[in-house]
DNA sequence: CGTCGCATTGAGCTTGGTCAACCCCGGTGG
DNA sequence: CCACCGGGGTTGACCAAGCTCAATGCGACG
């Protein structure tokens, strides 16, 4: 199987890649895997052989803690296009393991391919270093919203950028969009009780803002959820420039 | 001037550097300048040309918020021997400013250079994204520690960690150093009042778990603090591993 | 000696957590 | 067809963590 299209866009919105590049992209040889709700795609260790990306559907990264064995805390979460666990490729493995939300299917890249990319296409070295780099600002951004925002707010940041990065992939339109989060895993990611995540979800639903019903959400005002969340999608640098 | 030894001992605790690179990098070429507490060694913009490492002191990641214009979130800590914003050559720039903490002292180096390993340093390029893999290691950390500590527990695992990283580079030994932070700001770090931010270090210093005065730190109790903090500093990555 | 900036402390309010119901809905088995 | 069950969503009551405002302490510095 070859590299997913969604990533090459992912890529092409934000340089222009030369044919050679494009070629060597194109022969990335992949393992496609389908995933229920819940697996465990990527497991927590150090000794990683290889990295996913997302085809179709949703992951998390997921880190267990320490003395607490039935909490975790979700740090990112990832849509069609990325290229999940790219760091353990450089890293020695990962410290958080990777699950899918709802169903999911990805391609597994050997590492093998990456070291030989790395040592002969530099340019295409630079724009796979961007991608973890990108992910890297969306920790900042969460970081961000954590100290600043609360609880309504800090949720419609979420969904705004969730909708934003589906929507630049072509995953998603129309302020309509599949969130198969549970409550309980939307508590994981916010760090707030599964109990005050209803609230938030709520006090969104009562401001005319969202409609949301099982995994289906529809943004019925955008600039009000996005002003409530002081949404500014500049962090995810969608801007095209010579890397 | 050239590239400081605390980023050399940074890599070299985690991989080896052939003779080839070590030569490299001992040829970059810097500019040393020194910059006064609160000062902006790097603006927030989209055009930089440079990216600077720590060479003495401290320095802080500040994000603005939009439409508070007093107020700011800090996303990061920098400690001598950091590549602060090495994010800033492959992204377009920074989406946050760079502010000494106390004195300090960096080098600037040229992006011209860095894209002149890219092309030439396969192994020494995957180095540097390393480093910035690590940031983004230490930013899930903050996550995590946001979403799971409170008040004094999660200022305790702030200072294990500083305490961590800058013994690693020899920046601090014996359980003592000096973090020239307001509370002001440390509330900016950790997502509460200033306030709470005192009430948080009056809790470990009657627990006997540290010493505060002024900008020096000295901790009583290691032991204590990390497990208060649930402090386990393998996200730091300092295993010597081939890359 | 006065002032300024920061640390410290207290009082009262707001946000978020915990516990315990109850509802809704889909699946299962009689 | 219906009774039952279980998981997750929803709600209320009460408790705990964190914020705001205000006052005091205190050392550096003019």
């Amino acid at each position: 199987m070859a590299i997913t299209e969604y990533f090459i866009r992912f890529l092409q919105r934000r340089d222009a890649l030369q044919d050679r590049d494009l070629e060597r992209l194109r022969n990335v040889r992949t393992q496609h895997v389908s995933f229920a709700s819940g697996d465990v795609i990527v497991p927590a260790d150090r000794s990683a052989r290889r990295s996913c990306m997302m085809l179709r559907g949703l992951s998390a990264r997921s880190h267990q803690l320490v003395g607490r064995s039935e909490e975790r805390v979700i740090t990112a979460l990832h849509v069609p296009g990325d290229f999940v666990d790219l760091h353990g490729f450089v890293l020695a493995g990962l410290e958080h393991s990777v699950v899918a939300i709802g169903n999911a299917e990805v391609e597994f890249i050997d590492h093998a391919e990456l070291t030989e990319i790395t040592e002969n296409f530099p340019h295409l070295t630079r724009l796979l270093w961007m991608a973890t780099l990108i992910d890297a600002a969306v920790h900042r951004q969460w970081l961000v919203a954590a100290a600043s925002l609360r609880s309504s707010a800090h949720l419609a940041h979420l969904l705004c950028e969730i909708y934003t990065r589906l929507n630049a992939v072509g995953a998603a339109g129309n302020h309509q969009f599949s969130l198969p989060l549970l409550q309980r895993e939307l508590a994981d990611i916010l760090g707030y009780s599964p109990i005050h995540v209803n609230r938030a979800v709520r006090d969104l639903r009562d401001r005319g803002m969202i409609r949301w019903s099982g995994a289906d959400i529809q943004i019925l005002d955008w600039h009000g959820l996005a002003t409530l969340a002081r949404f500014d999608p500049s962090y995810l640098d969608m801007e095209r420039q010579s890397r």
